[in-house]
Parts: C-alpha cells; structure tokens; sequence
DNA sequence: CGCGGTTTTGAGAATCCTCAAAACCAGTGG
DNA sequence: CCACTGGTTTTGAGGATTCTCAAAACCGCG
C-alpha cells in the first residue's frame, strides 16, 4: 500500500534563473533581488522515482521542496492501513511547510511518478521572511490555496454522489494539469491507478471501478496504460456541478 | 439553512494589552513592539448574533478578523443547497485570509453563538508582512495549522465510518474548546445541533442521530438544550483510533 | 512462461439514504 | 393560561448506495 522508501538522492544544479517552470503565464513576474534571493535559497535538486515516499508523517523534516516536475500525492493512513489521498502535488507547488512550521509531518507524500524537487532548507525561511515580505506572502499565498483545494475536496468526499465527486476529482486534475503545459493539444493523461482514484474519493476499488466504467460509457474518460486520460473536461464538471477554479496568476518559490 | 445575514455591528474598544485571550498558556508571548503593532493593526470590535453570516461565499471581503469570544463554522454550499461544514472557528482564529490574499472567499462563516470578532484592514497585511517578519511568520503559522485540521477531518470523512467520525468530530471540539479554557472542570459543552454535525460528517440528519445515540447511550456524550455535552474524551478517540492534536504554543494575531 | 500489479465482474450483505410522521420544547401572541 | 409556531430530536420502514469477499481477466516485464 505504501511506497518504498527508498529515496534515489541525486544533485544536479539548475539555476532558478533557467528554471523551466517560471517562464508559464500562470507564474507571476519575479523581481530580479526576489530572484537572486531564491537562487540562494535553493540548496540543490532531488530526483525520486516512482512509488519513493518523498516525506514520511511523524518525522520533522529538514527541509522545503518546491516540485519542478512530475506528479507526486499527499495522504494520510490510519494505524490499520486504510489510506486516505488528500491532494495531490504539481509542479510549483510547496511541500513540506507543515514541518518547517508545525515541527513535525502529519501526512506523507509519495511519488506518482519520478520526481524533480528543488530543495530549501528549512532553517532558511526564517531569513526569507525577514529579508523578503514580498516572498513571504506568497508563502502564505501558497498555503491558503492549498486549503482553498481542501475545502472544495472535502465538499466533495461530503457531499457528492460517487460519480459526481469522481468526475469533480478527474475534472480537477486535468484543469491543473492543463494550466501547467502538462498536456498537448491531445486528452489530458493523468498517472494514476483506479486504487488511487479510490483512496481520494473515499471509495472501495470495486465501487470506484463501477464508477469509472460509467464515465467511460459515457466517453468522457479512458484508461490506457493505468492512467486516466480525460477526454470532455466541461462535460465532467457538469456532472460534478462545479464551475472550476478561479486561477490567478500564483507565485512560485 | 443558511442564516440571516443581518449583521448587529456594534463597535467597542478593548485595547490588546488587555485581551482576553493571550494570557492563556497556549498562546505564545509576543514581544512588545509586536503587540504595539497589533494594537495599531486592530480597527475596532465587531459583535453579530447568533446565526448571522460574518462572510460570504463569492464576495471579497475587505477585513481580516480574529474570533475573541464565541463559536462559528465555515462551510460551502453547492448549488443544490447541500452543505458541508469544513471546520469550525474558536476563539484566536484567524478568519478572511483567503479572501485577503486569493481575492474571493470560497466559503461562507456563519456564527453558533454570538460573536466578538477583532477587525483587521486588509491592506494593512501588507505592512505586517514588512515591518514584522515574526508576525507574519505567525499568519503562515495558523495557515498550516487550518491545513492540517482539514486534512484530519478528510481522512475522517473519506475513511472513517460513521460512529468512528462522530466520535472523532466531538473529541476534536471537546479537546480545542478545553484548551482555550471554554470548559469549566465538567463536561465540555459544545454549542451545535444535529443537523450541524451531520453536515460536517458528510451524513444525512437520520442517520446522524441515529449514530450520536449509540454514543449516548454509551454515555460518551449527552444532548441537552441543543448542545453536546462531550462527558468521555477519550473514550471517544479511542473509538475514532485518533491519537489527538499534538498541541503546541500558537501565535495569536 | 510465470509473476505482480491492475482492472473487471458477480453476489450477498452492511451501511446509509429518503420519505414520513411523531414527540418534544422554548418562545410568542391571543 | 393556552394554543400555536418553528426548530430540534426521535422513530419507523423501504430502498438506494456502497462495501466486502472472491475470483477471473488482462497486461507488461523479466
């Protein structure tokens, strides 16, 4: 059920000045001394594979991740092993903030696939907070639009069907992943298992599957390669009865 | 279902030297500058009744408020009417961040008791950010904390059945409403109805009532003038498999 | 070919829902 | 004082949703 721990270190270095991810619309402008200061702040780069628990609940960890590729979820399992997935984790997002504040993980992150992280050290934000307020608000910026997805995630495992709230979960994906330039022109490719799908929504595998193979039916999903492509994200949110999200532009640290 | 939206405003002056709230132990000790800046960062005292919508789902607010006595809920509606309550707010939350920082509120805050609410100028966050790194350390502290609590209350929701989460929500409130002192040396009391707890479990109001039951029968819990009275704490975890909140000093802004 | 991970299907049972109505209770106006 | 009202809690009954157990089918990989 969980991944391996096994954690492939491996340190590259790619100046944040060339990083791949700021150039997208959605990232707002940095400010040449914000720039500079993160670059400082970076400590180098973590590539994990696929199934590799990236953070591990009740440890404090040392150090702050931003994602710059690849796909990875946050999930929480209680002492009998049922698993509850509780986001998941896009290139640009934070992870890890909880520990470097709360002192210690409540939750665990895996990867979905192999990973490239940025790597800050934890000691650091304070000096990110005294020198840079700019950056510093758009840490929080980052944390309140984690509990901003929460929040809609947890009208959905409440309050919508199973077909509704599965169709808002793949809709959800598929919109993030679009904004990110994770998608070609094609149907967006989600790499999860239907098992995945099921630890989100709160669902048994067998119901989750019933589940699916209607939207499938339908022709509004298809699973190729244990992965979910997306084929009518508009015709998913209806079901789901969600207007999507208002993005902004966001920062990125 | 949702309550009226008359707001009684009625502003005092209590200066924040004088607050209620910080001298309990669970708050951290700020220091004097920081408390001076607080005092100048308060615009006033907002009190509203029992039902009254302090924020709505949809509007961007233009305060930031910080509950000083009383007990309220945030929660989401969908376009049906059903609602899921996300959480609820003691005193020394912090309420409208994410409408300070993303813009728009995504939920709505509607009070159980009357209020006494501290009113911050959005504006001013910007200043805290600047002047007082710690302060604004602190906003991002209560963040991650908001986190963290949404994601218990999803992995309760997602995986937990329904005597397990009942029995999870009320430990949940019991335990943060003794920590603030809002108990005398009895049973904690907590000032929500059936109907409440159901929309915060994700179940219907029968089968909420249902489940609260047993667990009276059980004597874990009583109802009396549509209140809980939360009589065994840790019966009720250990029904839950919960473990509790691992409690530590918190800022209070 | 055999293996492990994933998806699919069947069947019976437990959980949870909806509809409906009664009981209870505090507050309100006659 | 009493009838009436609205909000809350309680109970019954049938039905829909979702779960568990079990097994088969499928598929990439060594």
């Amino acid at each position: 059920m969980a991944g391996k721990s096994s954690r492939a270190a491996h340190v590259r270095a790619t100046p944040c000045s060339r990083c791949p991810l700021r150039p997208l619309p959605i990232f707002r402008n940095f400010e040449p001394e914000e720039l500079d200061f993160v670059s400082t702040f970076k400590r180098g780069e973590l590539v994990v594979n696929r199934g590799s628990t990236v953070l591990v609940e009740g440890s404090p960890s040392p150090y702050l991740y931003t994602l710059l590729a690849g796909w990875a979820f946050r999930y929480k399992l209680m002492p009998d092993g049922r698993r509850q997935i509780l986001n998941y984790v896009l290139p640009g997002d934070l992870i890890g903030l909880q520990s470097s504040l709360l002192g210690e993980m409540e939750h665990s992150v895996e990867a979905l696939s192999s990973l490239v992280l940025c790597v800050f050290e934890r000691g650091q934000l304070k000096e990110l907070y005294s020198r840079f307020p700019g950056l510093a608000f758009d840490v929080t910026w980052l944390a309140a639009r984690e509990e901003q997805m929460l929040d809609e995630n947890l009208l959905s495992i409440g309050r919508r069907s199973a077909v509704e709230r599965a169709a808002y979960l793949l809709a959800f994906l598929a919109i993030r992943a679009k904004a990110l330039g994770l998608a070609g022109p094609g149907p967006v490719q989600l790499p999860v298992t239907q098992q995945h799908v099921a630890d989100t929504l709160g669902l048994s595998l067998v119901h989750t599957n019933r589940t699916l193979r209607k939207l499938a039916e339908r022709k509004r999903i298809a699973w190729k390669d244990s992965a979910c492509l997306v084929l009518d994200v508009e015709a998913l949110q209806a079901i789901a009865h969600w207007s999507g999200p208002s993005e902004k532009p966001r920062p990125l640290i």
